[in-house]
DNA sequence: TCAAAAGTGTTAGGCATACACCCATGT
DNA sequence: ACATGGGTGTATGCCTAACACTTTTGA
């Protein structure tokens, strides 16, 4: 639609705010739901747990997700499938250390923690499991980490609650046993077996696969993919 | 918290984006929902319709929430009442005119029509409204205007669906008619006067004020306002 | 035969919709 | 008297939680 002759860059009249993206990494385990951390090595905040993140890169990253996903794959070595934003945050105090005014886009995403061997990135000495309910109390960790975790939280669990299942989270095929344990390891309590097939089945949200049988120690079970 | 002995800008090792403000500005009228656009003057998308923003400017704003009101301060003359952040988005080709990477932090707000009196303001040959109903079915709108105009009639439905009031845009005392009009008109639809009280009441949201009443040409109503 | 998980049916209660109905006031 | 909007009650249906129950396998 532009119909300037240049794409290149005009040098813009005023300064613009140091930006980054951030990136709240919840984990599923038997345990319930852990959250990612980091152990920041510089100013601001040195010493102190945060959330990864790291600083947008207009010459490598194509938009902000991009940024995102080149992030955590230079923290991670891992693609993350299930990758949303949060919310946008920025003042003149945020990171008063490394600029005089920081806005930070903070990202959520779910994996299990047997995808992420924790290990040792850039600034950071060292990534951290730590359960959520633990996180969210934490008072010590770095700039609004703990809003941004509890913000998370709470929009993965509405999704969970509302079965907008996270496409790109859920495996190609599961049974419907191990469906009902993936949301209830999320949400950090029991569903009814019923209600919830019942709620799957009316709005046709999984699909059989025919044939397909799971067995283990007991009756086997039929293996499900997500519609569409 | 930080140690840091200066708070002065290092100069950041990496280019930064162009980031602006824009704000989808809702207005409640006796035909349904508006919104407010204005017509672009300079590239890109020139002769274009789209929202009002601006640039963030990190030597008058203190943070973001404030960039979006000073911004429609500047267009509107009014400090918008209610305002919220929806979304930020941002690539390399966002406004290839202007800068290599831009990002825009989106926000929406709710107002009434006649608070309002559309007038031309800086790079923007004048603002008018549109029935939201129009504007979300018109490509022609600059970016990706359309779709956060989407999103904010979106956002703002489900909270009223919700009855999570918008704190701050109800006025201070209102009769339950008055509220129940309010609402219809943000939702396009009718709702039963039993169920839409019935719900106050067991949620607790509005206390009556004991003896004020509001008359006009038939029964009086009791004047309510909202708890908390 | 038993434990364990799959899978189904049934019941009770909460919530929302729709609608009917009275009340109070100005014209 | 009557139109208008305020205000309240009630019946119906839907959705859900809760739980009981049967089925099928491996151990």
């Amino acid at each position: 639609m532009s119909t300037s002759t240049s794409a290149q860059a005009a040098r813009p009249k005023h300064p613009m705010p140091f930006v980054r993206v951030e990136v709240c990494v919840l984990g599923l385990s038997e345990s319930g739901l852990q959250v990612l951390l980091g152990q920041r090595e510089a100013e601001p905040f040195a010493g102190q747990w945060a959330l990864p993140g790291g600083a947008l890169r207009i010459d490598l990253d194509e938009d902000l997700d991009a940024a995102a996903r080149r992030v955590m794959h230079e923290r991670l070595s891992l693609t993350l499938p299930f990758l949303r934003q949060m919310v946008a945050v920025g003042s003149k105090t945020r990171d008063l250390d490394r600029a005089p005014w920081a806005l930070s886009v903070a990202y959520r995403a779910l994996v299990w923690v047997d995808q992420v061997q924790p290990l040792a990135g850039k600034r950071m000495s060292g990534l951290a499991w730590r359960p959520v309910d633990e996180a969210q109390s934490d008072h010590s960790l770095a700039f609004d980490h703990r809003d941004l975790i509890a913000l998370a939280v709470r929009q993965t669990r509405d999704e969970v609650e509302a079965l907008t299942l996270p496409g790109g989270f859920v495996p190609p095929t599961f049974t419907l046993g191990e469906l009902q344990a993936l949301c209830e390891q999320i949400l950090g309590r029991a569903l009814d077996k019923s209600s919830f097939r019942r709620k799957l089945h009316d709005r046709e949200l999984v699909r059989p696969i025919e044939g397909a049988m799971k067995g283990g120690a007991n009756r086997p079970a039929q293996v499900f993919e997500l519609c569409r």
